[in-house]
DNA sequence: GCATGAATTATCCATCCGTATAACAAGAGA
DNA sequence: TCTCTTGTTATACGGATGGATAATTCATGC
């Protein structure tokens, strides 16, 4: 008795694990971590639910990948601006912070993927864990960028100025994600180069590639 | 036959439905929106689930007189520091701008609720509208207090100053939030005002009370 | 081609969700 | 004290959830 079961393709484990942990960041993006369900998961991945526990052995373990490819995307979009900018410390700052306040870090979808994954982190320290990784990675790069500057600064003032600016970069593309029609085409760059370069009393306006 | 049914005592309306704010509230910011369910917020609340819907016609009615609350939290906070502020232009925006970034509005529990609710403003406009009201309030406060320094700006330069202000005092809100211990006691506002100074051009640090 | 093993589907289960409705009891007014 | 309103509890229901297990079908090695 031939069922009318429903044909499928085997594929790498790599490629599916991706195809899942892609679709639920987009569901978490779009809905937060409720719309992110296990039946919701496997649909847009076109698979059918239980697949899922068949390459992660609980829900939970597909959300921290999940979460983890996140954060790497975050870092990798910052360091990537720095790989085309030239030698100087100046054009590499305003290189970094001009590439954090445009798309694609700039994006409705990230702020959401953002906010979503905030109150999973109280619950879970592994969690917990790959965010502050993260985070670390992000500010000791800005940090670095700052004390490579031509100024007169101790590395204490370096931390101080790493944070606000960090603070005016994070600000801004908050606004930015949360209302991408409040803010004209480089506008947002604009104005945090401009913030910045108050903040480090140095002009980077003109730097930008 | 006595069945041992549980004993309770009436409550106004009005304390009933405070009490079940309260704790959709409560359950938001500690868990997300996943966590506040009807049966959770009732047993925070000391009251059995069907109660709620005694008070609210569904479960979203109380999740957007919850976030109405949230909203109205905020903006009070912000102009509380007004009241008791003297007339000077640059004090008044520097009390603005310390208040904004020390307890009770930075908070990890107001970051939580802020992130909690982000993913249900895209699925529900009438919860958007809420959002916006309460933004747009916020900014033109701050927008007011600028436009009332005495310096020279055009009103347009006002708005652009007004909104790097306002990511500035959003991003160090969200870090000093996110990370309680990783800010020395005041050192939160020191930033804040140093950056805001630098951004309008004048000197707030000896202003805020 | 054919067997073997694993990737994938199908089905089931206990639990939780929001909601609806009926039973009860608390407290005010007579 | 007795009744009556209604705030409150208790119970039930359909659907959705995450997880477990059994049944299949694909693809590889021979």
């Amino acid at each position: 008795m031939s069922t009318d079961r429903r044909p499928y393709r085997r594929e790498p484990e790599e490629a599916r694990r991706e195809a899942l942990i892609e679709a639920a960041l987009e569901l978490v993006a779009l809905g937060g971590p409720q719309a992110a369900t296990v039946r919701a998961i496997a649909a847009r991945a076109g698979v059918t639910p239980g697949l899922i526990r068949h390459y992660f052995a609980t829900k939970e373990e597909l959300t921290r990948a999940a979460y983890r490819r996140f954060v790497q995307m975050l870092t990798d979009d910052s360091t990537a601006a720095l790989r085309d900018a030239g030698p100087s410390p100046t054009a590499r700052l305003a290189a970094f912070v001009a590439a954090s306040l445009r798309p694609p870090v700039v994006d409705a979808h990230r702020l959401g993927l953002w906010a979503g994954f905030l109150n999973t982190l109280r619950s879970d320290p592994e969690m917990r864990q790959i965010h502050e990784q993260g985070y670390r990675a992000y500010r000791d790069i800005l940090e670095g960028l700052i004390a490579a500057l031509p100024r007169e600064a101790s590395p204490d003032q370096c931390h101080r100025d790493a944070i606000a600016c960090n603070a005016v970069i994070d600000g801004l593309w908050l606004e930015g994600s949360a209302l991408p029609q409040g803010f004209a085409s480089g506008e947002l760059q604009t104005i945090g180069l401009a913030a910045v370069s108050s903040i480090l009393n140095l002009n980077l306006k003109d730097q930008s590639a």
